[in-house]
DNA sequence: GATGAATGAGACTTCATTCAT
DNA sequence: TATGAATGAAGTCTCATTCAT
């Protein structure tokens, strides 16, 4: 247990911890033992404030989609065209990924081992964030700037893929920092969904890369 | 156990069935007990084949990978421009997605607790695959054919973001078929990477959906 | 379990039965289920207080040694010559195979199913009370009243044969009670490793049997 | 396996094999598969051989007693005075121990896992064995060479202790050969039990050393 | 005589959870 | 609120033995 956090509540301690745990081990390569013995806890302190080890999991992944599904909603909420939006909210995924990279990979290798109740309220709000992303590329198509013979679903699959694959490879000490991936996968997928006509036009320029990586 | 599997060895049937079973609950939420039960074995059938449960499931990564490997290789040397080539590769990939999605499936999530020189095995074939897709990727750029701005590394990430997603989300019974999801995808990526002054070229138009799907 | 045994500590409890049990069965012949069983515990309580069945072994050996230990360095410092120590010694190992005769058992039955640091840990503490009777032998050799033909590595194991052997045929209810045995094994000692013109003096009188067994 | 013990049949292979094992790791730590593999047998070909585990562990000790039974009768037969006889048992005892030590290891480390007839029938013929030697110690004090002052029973178990226990710390390179050891322990042990008024005598002699080590 | 795949009882151990203090 | 000893169900694995070939 680092210093600092000793000022922390046990259940932020905890929390903290077992992210972290989680995030290296895996849910079930992790025992309540350890996430006691590392968060300078107790069994009697760690079910005090949980009322099981899944109710910890479970508190991990909402945290998690609840703050992505605000912003999320933020950024559908923004003035700007689809194409915009669309550039934005795939911006605000990878910063979220990078600043939560710990929570992310538990979101995506554990949510299978929550049950019942807890799986459905995660996957609740998992599939209301997809319709966000739904939302805005029919709101593309329907205004024109996206091309019509993509399946809105397929690509909004692509698109998540692409983005939340990332909590698989990037490091942030890596050779490209998460704003010059945004960069990156901006350019790739306004390249690939915006109708080519409108290619050349000057309001769309800022989302290529013109070499500056 | 069906009736079919019995004509399958042991070693077969414990295969076929734990892969379902992992595909379902995840490698730590299937017991050997009921890997047994479900495939008509016994304790001393199941020890007799493999030498532990991480054998069984280093054995189900390493079939995926050497299969997919051996594809990779088959896709890199065929014939063909690299854009081709990299068509190719990603169809192929995605097929093989939806013949072995439950072993795919454990492959991408239960590859955390495959421990020491198990790990370490998968790891070099999985690094070997994105070698063949950066040698493809650096090829095209070195042609001319892909744009020079997008950094190979991060290309093959985006691809294989896009492409091994599938496993969380496609369904054999769904809308799309493999084959329209495989045309799509290659749109995307195509679109994304090849140079602006060569999409009107004849040669690049098989790449691009007319509105067919 | 004996309702005395209720009282002390769970570690206590399995302590003690363990030791009879392994005494009667040897360690590979008692599981741990049976020393929950006798000793109305758990296996949770089990394994709340031994790290494995192996480290109550060890705890066993290590109990054992080091109460033995301690006492031949009390021998080997107190007064009297080297024949007088040797002989308190061969009594007072004698008094603790009577004492301790269960633990004794397991002690140099089981010694080879402890592994690594444990078996270094047990045989290192045994070595030591080794150099103990070596000392003592060597120190009356160079006194002159231990006889120099006899090779003190040889000597001690012959006198660690004959005491320690007594393990196996002793029971507390035989013919001989340990003080006499005691008395036979100093007189067989002291006659054998005394030199012959010592023999007569009256301070050495004390330790040859007059026909009083 | 080594290609001298090709030539042998399986049962002999199969013991020879068995008994370094269990001598090294005993009974509980060598299994069947073990044995099978480094005797270069098969399931079929022990279980042909030998009707279970135990039969196996019992024919080990039974070579041993028996051969030594044999032996201890002719020492008892032979000519000479009780003394004479007790010191030719014990060289006899030592060069067996030399010989079969790891059959020795095995005989007096594992015999608690003899169950029923199988340990009835060893026992029986330890006990013999014992006899043959109470019976040399009683006939010396008969004819008033052994010291009426020792009881047999202690005498010989003390004797029995130093020669048996030599199984436990002798070794063939050591720095004594079996033969010095076995001059040694004569020397200790006629020199406790002989009558002090004897051990001028010149046919008494021999059996004392004379700094010949 | 010999083979080795299969058996299944039973071994050791882990671990989420409870509860008296 | 917090503690940590204790619980016991359930997990992985071992191993002597059997039996169809």
């Amino acid at each position: 247990m680092e210093k600092e956090e000793i000022r922390l509540s046990t259940r932020e301690r905890i929390l903290n911890v077992s992210i972290k745990l989680f995030e290296e081990k895996g849910y079930h390569g992790v025992s309540v033992d350890e996430i006691i013995e590392e968060s300078g806890s107790s069994k009697g302190g760690f079910y005090h404030n949980f009322k099981s080890k899944e109710e910890l999991l479970f508190t991990i992944h909402d945290q998690y989609i609840q703050y992505t599904l605000a912003r999320g909603y933020e950024c559908y909420k923004a003035e700007g065209t689809p194409i915009e939006r669309l550039a934005s909210i795939i911006r605000d995924l990878l910063i979220g990924i990078d600043k939560y990279k710990a929570s992310v990979t538990v979101f995506f290798q554990d949510y299978r081992y929550l049950t019942g109740e807890n799986y459905k309220i995660v996957e609740k709000k998992r599939d209301e964030y997809v319709e966000i992303m739904l939302k805005i590329l029919e709101e593309g198509i329907k205004s024109k700037e996206i091309r019509s013979e993509l399946p809105p679903k397929i690509l909004a699959m692509a698109i998540f893929g692409m983005v939340d694959w990332t909590y698989i490879w990037y490091q942030k000490e890596g050779q490209y920092s998460i704003e010059e991936i945004a960069d990156i996968f901006v350019d790739i997928i306004i390249n690939s969904v915006l109708k080519n006509d409108l290619k050349d036009k000057e309001r769309y320029a800022p989302f290529f890369l013109k070499n500056k990586i």
